[in-house]
DNA sequence: CTGCTTTTTTGACTTTTGTCAAAGCAAGTC
DNA sequence: GACTTGCTTTGACAAAAGTCAAAAAAGCAG
Protein backbone atom coordinates (compact mmCIF):
# COMPACT_ATOMS: atom_id res chain seq x y z
CA UNK A 1 0.00 0.00 0.00
CA UNK A 2 1.47 3.46 -1.20
CA UNK A 3 -0.29 5.48 1.56
CA UNK A 4 2.00 3.33 4.41
CA UNK A 5 5.00 4.09 2.54
CA UNK A 6 3.76 7.56 2.41
CA UNK A 7 2.97 8.19 6.06
CA UNK A 8 6.15 6.12 7.19
CA UNK A 9 9.27 7.24 4.96
CA UNK A 10 9.95 10.71 5.62
CA UNK A 11 9.98 9.55 9.58
CA UNK A 12 12.89 7.15 8.93
CA UNK A 13 14.38 9.43 6.88
CA UNK A 14 14.35 11.76 9.17
CA UNK A 15 16.45 9.47 11.36
CA UNK A 16 18.52 7.95 8.60
CA UNK A 17 18.44 6.79 5.01
CA UNK A 18 16.88 3.29 4.46
CA UNK A 19 17.85 1.25 0.75
CA UNK A 20 15.01 0.53 -1.13
CA UNK A 21 15.30 -3.70 -0.28
CA UNK A 22 15.06 -3.19 3.56
CA UNK A 23 11.79 -1.01 3.09
CA UNK A 24 10.01 -3.57 0.48
CA UNK A 25 10.79 -6.02 3.61
CA UNK A 26 9.93 -3.87 6.17
CA UNK A 27 6.35 -2.94 3.86
CA UNK A 28 5.39 -5.96 3.48
CA UNK A 29 5.51 -6.94 6.83
CA UNK A 30 3.89 -3.45 7.65
CA UNK A 31 -0.25 -4.46 8.86
CA UNK A 32 -2.81 -2.01 8.77
CA UNK A 33 -5.56 -1.51 11.39
CA UNK A 34 -8.48 0.40 12.49
CA UNK A 35 -9.37 0.35 15.93
CA UNK A 36 -12.45 2.00 17.08
CA UNK A 37 -12.73 3.75 20.56
CA UNK A 38 -12.14 1.56 23.60
CA UNK A 39 -10.00 -1.08 21.98
CA UNK A 40 -7.33 -2.82 23.72
CA UNK A 41 -4.07 -3.19 22.51
CA UNK A 42 -2.62 -5.13 25.16
CA UNK A 43 -3.45 -6.45 28.11
CA UNK A 44 -1.74 -7.18 31.47
CA UNK A 45 -0.05 -10.37 31.49
CA UNK A 46 -0.02 -10.42 27.64
CA UNK A 47 3.71 -10.54 25.86
CA UNK A 48 3.66 -7.35 23.88
CA UNK A 49 4.15 -8.98 20.47
CA UNK A 50 3.54 -5.65 18.59
CA UNK A 51 4.86 -2.10 17.54
CA UNK A 52 2.14 -0.38 16.58
CA UNK A 53 2.39 3.15 14.79
CA UNK A 54 -0.40 5.36 15.27
CA UNK A 55 -1.50 6.81 11.89
CA UNK A 56 -4.71 8.61 13.43
CA UNK A 57 -6.12 8.49 16.89
CA UNK A 58 -5.30 8.87 20.73
CA UNK A 59 -4.14 6.45 22.82
CA UNK A 60 -2.96 5.64 26.68
CA UNK A 61 -1.38 3.39 28.63
CA UNK A 62 -2.50 2.64 32.56
CA UNK A 63 -1.52 -0.14 35.40
CA UNK A 64 -4.54 -1.52 37.37
CA UNK A 65 -4.18 -1.55 41.06
CA UNK A 66 -6.34 -2.38 43.93
CA UNK A 67 -7.55 1.33 44.26
CA UNK A 68 -7.35 2.69 40.79
CA UNK A 69 -6.28 2.75 37.27
CA UNK A 70 -2.66 4.68 37.15
CA UNK A 71 -2.57 6.68 33.42
CA UNK A 72 1.43 5.95 32.80
CA UNK A 73 1.58 6.95 29.20
CA UNK A 74 -0.32 8.82 26.52
CA UNK A 75 0.07 8.77 22.46
CA UNK A 76 -0.77 11.06 19.88
CA UNK A 77 -0.85 11.07 16.12
CA UNK A 78 2.35 10.03 14.43
CA UNK A 79 3.81 8.43 17.87
CA UNK A 80 5.12 4.71 17.62
CA UNK A 81 2.93 3.05 20.41
CA UNK A 82 4.35 -0.31 22.35
CA UNK A 83 4.74 -1.54 26.15
CA UNK A 84 8.74 -1.01 25.48
CA UNK A 85 9.42 -2.77 28.70
CA UNK A 86 7.16 -6.23 27.51
CA UNK A 87 7.93 -5.73 23.79
CA UNK A 88 11.98 -5.55 24.56
CA UNK A 89 12.12 -8.50 26.84
CA UNK A 90 8.90 -10.43 25.36
CA UNK A 91 7.52 -10.90 29.28
CA UNK A 92 4.35 -10.50 30.02
CA UNK A 93 3.06 -6.97 30.38
CA UNK A 94 1.77 -5.34 33.77
CA UNK A 95 -0.35 -2.57 31.91
CA UNK A 96 -3.02 -2.06 28.94
CA UNK A 97 -3.17 -0.27 26.57
CA UNK A 98 -6.14 1.72 25.12
CA UNK A 99 -7.84 3.51 22.11
CA UNK A 100 -9.23 6.73 23.33
CA UNK A 101 -10.33 7.51 20.37
CA UNK A 102 -11.39 5.48 17.05
CA UNK A 103 -7.57 4.96 15.40
CA UNK A 104 -5.80 4.40 12.78
CA UNK A 105 -3.18 1.89 13.23
CA UNK A 106 0.19 0.33 11.00
CA UNK A 107 1.83 -2.53 12.84
CA UNK A 108 4.99 -5.10 12.38
CA UNK A 109 5.25 -7.84 14.91
CA UNK A 110 8.62 -8.78 17.36
CA UNK A 111 9.79 -11.79 15.28
CA UNK A 112 9.38 -9.79 12.05
CA UNK A 113 11.73 -6.68 12.89
CA UNK A 114 14.29 -9.20 14.37
CA UNK A 115 14.95 -10.34 10.98
CA UNK A 116 14.59 -6.78 9.63
CA UNK A 117 17.39 -6.30 12.07
CA UNK A 118 19.18 -9.71 10.91
CA UNK A 119 18.89 -9.20 7.04
CA UNK A 120 19.69 -4.93 6.72
CA UNK A 121 21.87 -3.91 9.37
CA UNK A 122 21.14 -0.45 8.86
CA UNK A 123 17.92 -1.20 10.33
CA UNK A 124 19.90 -1.66 13.90
CA UNK A 125 20.69 2.12 13.03
CA UNK A 126 17.41 3.55 12.64
CA UNK A 127 16.19 1.00 15.86
CA UNK A 128 19.03 2.76 18.21
CA UNK A 129 17.80 6.25 16.84
CA UNK A 130 14.55 5.39 17.28
CA UNK A 131 15.22 4.17 20.63
CA UNK A 132 17.84 7.08 21.75
CA UNK A 133 14.41 9.70 21.06
CA UNK A 134 12.08 7.26 23.45
CA UNK A 135 14.96 7.39 25.77
CA UNK A 136 15.04 11.24 25.95
CA UNK A 137 10.96 10.92 25.99
CA UNK A 138 10.99 8.83 29.43
CA UNK A 139 13.96 11.26 30.66
CA UNK A 140 11.50 14.20 30.17
CA UNK A 141 8.70 12.28 32.20
CA UNK A 142 10.91 11.42 34.53
CA UNK A 143 11.99 14.91 35.01
CA UNK A 144 8.13 15.54 35.18
CA UNK A 145 7.89 13.76 38.13
CA UNK A 146 10.91 15.22 40.00
CA UNK A 147 8.93 18.43 40.03
CA UNK A 148 7.44 19.32 43.16
CA UNK A 149 4.63 20.26 44.26
CA UNK A 150 1.63 19.60 42.02
CA UNK A 151 1.07 23.35 41.21
CA UNK A 152 4.50 22.89 39.31
CA UNK A 153 4.14 19.09 37.62
CA UNK A 154 0.65 20.92 36.36
CA UNK A 155 2.47 23.49 34.83
CA UNK A 156 5.14 21.91 33.37
CA UNK A 157 2.87 18.79 31.80
CA UNK A 158 0.90 22.19 30.70
CA UNK A 159 3.92 23.61 28.67
CA UNK A 160 5.40 20.43 27.66
CA UNK A 161 2.00 18.82 25.88
CA UNK A 162 -0.84 21.31 25.67
CA UNK A 163 -2.92 18.98 23.17
CA UNK A 164 -2.62 16.58 25.81
CA UNK A 165 -5.40 18.70 28.15
CA UNK A 166 -7.73 19.03 24.50
CA UNK A 167 -8.03 14.90 24.49
CA UNK A 168 -7.72 13.32 27.96
CA UNK A 169 -9.95 14.24 30.74
CA UNK A 170 -8.70 15.84 34.27
CA UNK A 171 -9.40 12.76 35.98
CA UNK A 172 -6.95 10.71 33.22
CA UNK A 173 -4.16 13.71 33.56
CA UNK A 174 -4.28 13.31 37.37
CA UNK A 175 -3.73 10.26 37.38
CA UNK A 176 -0.78 10.58 34.88
CA UNK A 177 0.63 13.57 37.12
CA UNK A 178 -0.08 11.54 40.28
CA UNK A 179 -2.33 13.34 41.96
CA UNK A 180 -5.94 13.43 42.98
CA UNK A 181 -7.77 15.06 40.76
CA UNK A 182 -9.65 16.90 43.44
CA UNK A 183 -6.12 18.58 43.74
CA UNK A 184 -5.27 19.29 40.04
CA UNK A 185 -8.81 20.73 39.70
CA UNK A 186 -7.96 23.59 42.92
CA UNK A 187 -4.59 23.94 41.25
CA UNK A 188 -6.19 24.87 38.06
CA UNK A 189 -8.44 27.25 39.41
CA UNK A 190 -5.46 28.79 41.64
CA UNK A 191 -3.69 29.38 38.08
CA UNK A 192 -6.83 31.27 37.02
CA UNK A 193 -6.62 34.00 39.66
CA UNK A 194 -2.85 35.39 38.87
CA UNK B 1 45.91 -2.76 27.26
CA UNK B 2 44.41 -6.29 27.48
CA UNK B 3 43.07 -5.65 30.97
CA UNK B 4 40.42 -3.28 29.53
CA UNK B 5 39.64 -6.22 26.95
CA UNK B 6 39.77 -8.79 29.39
CA UNK B 7 36.94 -6.03 31.08
CA UNK B 8 35.15 -5.03 28.67
CA UNK B 9 34.71 -7.61 26.12
CA UNK B 10 33.12 -9.90 28.30
CA UNK B 11 30.10 -7.20 28.41
CA UNK B 12 29.72 -6.81 25.00
CA UNK B 13 29.57 -10.59 24.34
CA UNK B 14 26.76 -11.15 26.74
CA UNK B 15 24.79 -8.32 24.07
CA UNK B 16 26.33 -9.44 20.65
CA UNK B 17 29.71 -10.90 19.33
CA UNK B 18 31.99 -8.07 18.03
CA UNK B 19 34.40 -8.98 15.47
CA UNK B 20 38.17 -8.45 15.69
CA UNK B 21 38.01 -5.74 13.40
CA UNK B 22 36.38 -3.37 15.38
CA UNK B 23 37.23 -4.28 18.76
CA UNK B 24 40.53 -3.15 17.49
CA UNK B 25 39.36 0.27 16.50
CA UNK B 26 37.36 0.15 20.06
CA UNK B 27 40.08 -0.54 21.83
CA UNK B 28 42.55 2.05 20.71
CA UNK B 29 39.84 4.80 21.33
CA UNK B 30 39.20 3.14 24.91
CA UNK B 31 41.18 5.97 27.22
CA UNK B 32 41.80 5.22 31.19
CA UNK B 33 41.52 7.27 33.71
CA UNK B 34 41.65 7.12 37.76
CA UNK B 35 39.38 9.58 39.18
CA UNK B 36 40.00 10.67 43.23
CA UNK B 37 36.51 10.79 45.33
CA UNK B 38 35.40 13.90 44.78
CA UNK B 39 35.84 14.77 40.86
CA UNK B 40 33.97 15.84 38.77
CA UNK B 41 33.04 14.43 35.11
CA UNK B 42 30.49 16.46 34.46
CA UNK B 43 29.34 20.09 35.20
CA UNK B 44 26.36 22.10 33.97
CA UNK B 45 25.72 24.04 31.01
CA UNK B 46 29.01 21.31 29.83
CA UNK B 47 28.21 18.96 26.90
CA UNK B 48 28.88 15.36 27.95
CA UNK B 49 31.51 14.07 25.42
CA UNK B 50 32.40 10.86 27.20
CA UNK B 51 30.81 7.66 28.00
CA UNK B 52 32.16 6.46 30.81
CA UNK B 53 32.39 2.36 31.74
CA UNK B 54 33.17 2.15 35.74
CA UNK B 55 35.69 -0.05 36.22
CA UNK B 56 35.94 0.46 40.05
CA UNK B 57 34.29 3.07 42.05
CA UNK B 58 30.85 4.44 43.06
CA UNK B 59 29.37 7.65 41.13
CA UNK B 60 26.04 9.73 41.23
CA UNK B 61 24.33 12.91 39.43
CA UNK B 62 22.60 15.91 40.55
CA UNK B 63 20.61 18.49 39.71
CA UNK B 64 21.31 21.93 41.60
CA UNK B 65 18.23 24.02 42.13
CA UNK B 66 17.98 27.38 44.42
CA UNK B 67 17.36 25.10 47.56
CA UNK B 68 18.98 22.27 47.26
CA UNK B 69 20.68 19.92 44.81
CA UNK B 70 18.35 17.05 43.78
CA UNK B 71 20.23 13.19 43.49
CA UNK B 72 19.00 11.49 39.92
CA UNK B 73 21.26 8.71 39.78
CA UNK B 74 23.93 6.67 41.09
CA UNK B 75 26.44 4.11 39.43
CA UNK B 76 27.86 1.10 40.65
CA UNK B 77 31.09 -1.05 39.29
CA UNK B 78 30.52 -2.42 35.91
CA UNK B 79 28.10 0.84 35.07
CA UNK B 80 28.51 3.08 32.17
CA UNK B 81 28.25 6.25 32.85
CA UNK B 82 27.17 9.06 30.77
CA UNK B 83 24.61 11.90 31.02
CA UNK B 84 22.34 10.12 28.28
CA UNK B 85 20.70 13.28 27.54
CA UNK B 86 23.41 15.61 27.12
CA UNK B 87 25.64 12.82 25.80
CA UNK B 88 23.07 11.64 22.69
CA UNK B 89 21.71 14.90 21.50
CA UNK B 90 25.09 16.77 22.29
CA UNK B 91 23.36 20.12 24.21
CA UNK B 92 24.80 21.29 27.32
CA UNK B 93 23.79 19.17 30.36
CA UNK B 94 21.68 20.16 33.20
CA UNK B 95 23.32 18.16 35.49
CA UNK B 96 26.41 17.23 37.20
CA UNK B 97 28.13 13.84 37.68
CA UNK B 98 30.40 13.65 40.45
CA UNK B 99 32.57 10.74 41.74
CA UNK B 100 31.79 9.85 45.33
CA UNK B 101 34.97 7.10 45.88
CA UNK B 102 38.21 6.52 44.27
CA UNK B 103 37.39 4.92 40.75
CA UNK B 104 38.84 3.71 38.05
CA UNK B 105 37.36 4.70 34.43
CA UNK B 106 37.39 4.05 30.58
CA UNK B 107 36.13 6.40 28.28
CA UNK B 108 35.63 6.99 24.71
CA UNK B 109 34.23 10.44 22.80
CA UNK B 110 30.96 11.02 21.03
CA UNK B 111 32.73 11.44 18.08
CA UNK B 112 34.74 8.39 18.14
CA UNK B 113 31.56 6.30 18.68
CA UNK B 114 29.79 7.74 15.69
CA UNK B 115 33.03 6.81 13.87
CA UNK B 116 32.86 3.36 15.06
CA UNK B 117 28.65 3.30 14.02
CA UNK B 118 29.92 4.66 10.70
CA UNK B 119 33.05 1.86 10.04
CA UNK B 120 31.46 -0.82 11.64
CA UNK B 121 27.18 -1.49 11.27
CA UNK B 122 27.40 -4.20 13.80
CA UNK B 123 28.24 -1.73 16.42
CA UNK B 124 24.99 -0.07 16.26
CA UNK B 125 22.97 -3.33 16.94
CA UNK B 126 25.42 -3.15 20.24
CA UNK B 127 24.44 0.46 20.50
CA UNK B 128 21.03 -0.07 20.18
CA UNK B 129 21.03 -3.70 22.48
CA UNK B 130 23.02 -1.44 25.50
CA UNK B 131 20.60 1.56 24.80
CA UNK B 132 17.33 -0.89 25.20
CA UNK B 133 19.10 -2.22 28.61
CA UNK B 134 19.32 1.92 30.30
CA UNK B 135 15.51 2.09 28.78
CA UNK B 136 14.37 -0.73 31.25
CA UNK B 137 16.27 0.39 33.82
CA UNK B 138 15.30 4.17 33.47
CA UNK B 139 11.46 2.47 33.02
CA UNK B 140 12.48 0.95 36.13
CA UNK B 141 13.08 3.99 37.98
CA UNK B 142 10.00 5.79 36.63
CA UNK B 143 8.26 3.02 38.14
CA UNK B 144 9.61 3.39 41.49
CA UNK B 145 8.33 7.16 41.31
CA UNK B 146 5.24 6.19 40.53
CA UNK B 147 5.40 4.21 44.11
CA UNK B 148 3.15 5.75 46.99
CA UNK B 149 3.47 6.72 49.64
CA UNK B 150 7.00 7.65 51.14
CA UNK B 151 7.60 3.98 52.75
CA UNK B 152 6.73 1.88 49.53
CA UNK B 153 9.21 3.58 47.75
CA UNK B 154 11.50 3.25 50.29
CA UNK B 155 11.07 -0.57 50.53
CA UNK B 156 11.21 -0.52 46.84
CA UNK B 157 14.44 0.93 46.23
CA UNK B 158 15.55 -1.21 49.26
CA UNK B 159 14.69 -4.57 47.53
CA UNK B 160 15.96 -3.26 44.37
CA UNK B 161 19.67 -1.93 45.02
CA UNK B 162 20.85 -2.91 48.43
CA UNK B 163 24.16 -1.82 47.36
CA UNK B 164 22.94 1.46 47.36
CA UNK B 165 22.38 1.68 51.20
CA UNK B 166 25.92 0.64 52.00
CA UNK B 167 27.25 3.67 49.58
CA UNK B 168 25.57 6.40 49.47
CA UNK B 169 24.53 8.13 52.44
CA UNK B 170 20.80 8.56 53.79
CA UNK B 171 20.80 12.02 52.59
CA UNK B 172 21.90 11.34 48.71
CA UNK B 173 19.21 8.58 49.00
CA UNK B 174 16.18 10.38 50.54
CA UNK B 175 17.01 13.11 48.17
CA UNK B 176 16.93 10.55 45.06
CA UNK B 177 13.39 9.14 46.39
CA UNK B 178 12.52 12.71 46.56
CA UNK B 179 11.86 12.71 49.94
CA UNK B 180 12.99 15.21 52.98
CA UNK B 181 15.86 13.28 54.71
CA UNK B 182 13.93 13.42 57.89
CA UNK B 183 10.84 11.28 56.33
CA UNK B 184 13.08 8.87 55.29
CA UNK B 185 14.72 8.34 58.66
CA UNK B 186 10.99 8.20 59.98
CA UNK B 187 9.95 5.65 57.73
CA UNK B 188 12.73 3.11 58.89
CA UNK B 189 12.35 3.95 62.64
CA UNK B 190 9.07 2.42 61.49
CA UNK B 191 10.24 -0.57 59.39
CA UNK B 192 12.42 -2.05 62.41
CA UNK B 193 9.05 -1.71 64.92
CA UNK B 194 6.94 -4.13 61.98
C1' DC C 1 40.66 8.86 74.81
C1' DT C 2 39.13 13.45 73.43
C1' DG C 3 37.45 16.79 70.80
C1' DC C 4 35.94 17.80 66.12
C1' DT C 5 32.94 17.08 62.08
C1' DT C 6 29.46 14.80 59.66
C1' DT C 7 25.47 12.07 59.55
C1' DT C 8 21.24 10.54 61.47
C1' DT C 9 17.37 10.84 64.51
C1' DT C 10 13.71 13.10 67.17
C1' DG C 11 10.27 16.65 68.38
C1' DA C 12 6.97 20.38 67.45
C1' DC C 13 4.62 22.57 64.11
C1' DT C 14 3.08 23.90 59.21
C1' DT C 15 1.97 23.01 54.59
C1' DT C 16 0.51 20.16 51.03
C1' DT C 17 -2.15 16.74 49.32
C1' DG C 18 -5.57 13.02 49.71
C1' DT C 19 -10.32 11.39 50.75
C1' DC C 20 -15.15 11.42 51.01
C1' DA C 21 -19.34 13.48 49.92
C1' DA C 22 -22.14 16.59 47.61
C1' DA C 23 -23.10 19.92 44.23
C1' DG C 24 -22.49 21.98 39.61
C1' DC C 25 -22.00 21.58 34.56
C1' DA C 26 -22.22 19.84 30.07
C1' DA C 27 -23.61 16.81 26.30
C1' DG C 28 -26.60 13.82 24.32
C1' DT C 29 -31.27 11.49 24.18
C1' DC C 30 -35.97 10.96 24.31
C1' DG D 1 -37.44 21.00 28.07
C1' DA D 2 -36.60 17.28 31.35
C1' DC D 3 -33.53 13.20 32.16
C1' DT D 4 -29.72 10.52 32.11
C1' DT D 5 -24.85 10.05 32.33
C1' DG D 6 -20.17 11.46 32.74
C1' DC D 7 -16.91 14.98 33.97
C1' DT D 8 -15.42 18.71 36.98
C1' DT D 9 -15.54 21.60 40.95
C1' DT D 10 -16.14 22.76 45.86
C1' DG D 11 -16.19 22.04 50.88
C1' DA D 12 -14.80 19.87 55.21
C1' DC D 13 -11.74 17.11 57.27
C1' DA D 14 -7.77 13.67 57.73
C1' DA D 15 -3.38 11.96 56.50
C1' DA D 16 1.16 12.44 54.68
C1' DA D 17 5.14 14.82 54.17
C1' DG D 18 7.94 19.12 54.68
C1' DT D 19 10.50 22.49 57.64
C1' DC D 20 13.13 24.17 61.37
C1' DA D 21 15.76 23.36 65.32
C1' DA D 22 18.10 20.63 68.43
C1' DA D 23 19.86 16.33 70.21
C1' DA D 24 22.11 11.93 69.51
C1' DA D 25 25.19 8.89 67.18
C1' DA D 26 28.97 7.69 64.31
C1' DG D 27 33.57 8.56 62.19
C1' DC D 28 38.00 10.47 62.37
C1' DA D 29 42.34 13.07 63.53
C1' DG D 30 45.40 14.19 66.85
Amino acid sequence: MTTKRADLLPIFEKFIPISEAAQDMFFSFLMETTAPKGTILLKPRQICTRLYFLKEGFAYQYRCTEKANIVTYFWFEQDFITNLPSFLTQIPSTETIEVLDDSILYSITYDQLQLLYQAYPEFNALGRLILEHYYLELANVGDLFSTYPAKSRYDKLLQQKPQLFQQATLGQIASYLNISQETLSRVRAQKEIS
